[in-house]
DNA sequence: TATTAAAAGTGTATTAGTTACATTTAAAAA
DNA sequence: TTTTTAAATGTAACTAATACACTTTTAATA
């Protein structure tokens, strides 16, 4: 059997982490790039990535990539594409799958940081980048308008509490248009998933926000029973 | 530059088709699978694939599949997710993307098809695929049904001219339910895409239904000005 | 040639969901 | 006590989605 397959050749094989952050205070999305460290294009602006490795499946080399550069595991992923065009990488022939990855842009500790190279960049303002990279990031980006109309996924990006200001500055983010306020307010609390917590946010207001948490556990049980979160609003 | 990458592995890389036909007869949507021609699981259902060749891109590989099981080129196809377990394949490791097309099942002719050993197997009752095949059909039919609500993909799999009645018959084999008649033509009529013919299909009933066309060009026209196509009725 | 049978074709009223929009409340700072 | 600033709140108008049953056409048959 290895016999017939051996006539065939065999290829490089990479993974690309498009890792977006929410920046609560900016209000803006951004993305975690790295400076290069090897040739070619070595010292350009790339996203994070790396080979697959003989033991490991496509998903665990994802996994791999965003725990050394973040130092956490667990996080939001998912397989975006693969690129497969024959020159795209110009040091050799490379198919790679991208992934995208949510995270809350302070769990990452500026030590893990530095010490990778890793900066977050703003989405409206990306330094030129690598090969397809850019390809990959508009794409990913795509991904994202269209997933977090219809799940959950923009919890990922803030932390465990949050306001309904922050959220609405979120989607506003993403989706580059103004939302309505109340609107915004009575279409996702009549879904019943955020809980009000007894405290506010006291930050950037005299009267304060009312802190929420998102209740995954009543989301997955909600969707067991056909439920479908939509956030589509003005 | 090679010397870096060259510490890292390499591996098989396989493109697989998840080719979808549409019965306008039975009513229903049918895949098209053959019977694996070599080891390992020579003789068991398959999808067709095969593997990438140093030459060409992953998108051309699909398309040098599917044209050497069908004879057609410029089919619509889609790039669906790519699977990278370390032991899918008992042979060897491979990596396979998945590809899925839309094809009228009576644009393929039945001499090409014998000589492939390919068949037409009805969706609702599948023999037993070869490795994580069966996944790759799941998930390329959750992604048909999503597709075909907001993307006009539909007529793909039918032929240039049809009815309002084979069209709905199309989406309730892929819904899986009953679509109210007048509900669905008020829509998909208003969206002011299809072109009424002068004849009439006169196979099922002594009445005859109109014939339609799809207006790709139309299409693309509207999309450009901020249209979206939207068929979720009933 | 009148009748029958079978599928194609058609409109409206009700309900549900989406949008637009302005004032009040809370609380710290002056 | 007043001022300032952002948070919080409700309703009416409009648009879209749904439920629903009869008429038309025409070939086949009586």
């Amino acid at each position: 059997m290895i016999k017939i397959y051996s006539k065939n050749p065999k290829f490089y094989l990479a993974v690309d982490c498009i890792i977006f952050g929410y920046d609560i205070i900016e209000k803006e999305l951004k993305l975690l790039l790295i400076k290069r460290s090897f040739e070619p294009a070595k010292g350009k602006w790339s996203l994070s990535g790396g080979f697959v490795q003989e033991e490991e499946s496509l998903d665990e080399a994802a996994s791999r990539i965003l725990f050394n550069l973040t130092g956490l595991s667990d996080l939001y992923m998912e397989q975006l594409y693969t690129y497969g065009d024959v020159n795209r990488d110009p040091g050799s022939r490379v198919i790679s799958t991208a992934y995208f990855a949510l995270i809350g842009i302070n769990e990452l500790d500026s030590e893990i940081q530095e010490r990778n190279g890793a900066h977050w960049r703003s989405i409206s303002n990306l330094p030129e980048l690598i090969f397809d990279h850019r390809e990959m990031v508009d794409r990913a980006l795509t991904e994202l308008i269209n997933r977090i109309k219809v799940h959950p996924v923009g919890f990922e990006l803030l932390p465990d509490k949050f306001t309904l200001v922050q959220l609405q500055n979120l989607y506003e983010a993403i989706y580059q248009r103004k939302i309505d306020k109340r609107n915004f307010r009575k279409k996702i609390l009549s879904m019943n998933l955020l809980e009000k917590q007894t405290d506010k946010e006291r930050e950037t207001s005299r009267k304060g926000a009312w802190y929420f948490r998102f209740n995954e556990v009543k989301y997955k049980e909600l969707t067991r029973n056909g439920f479908f979160f939509n956030l589509t609003v003005s």
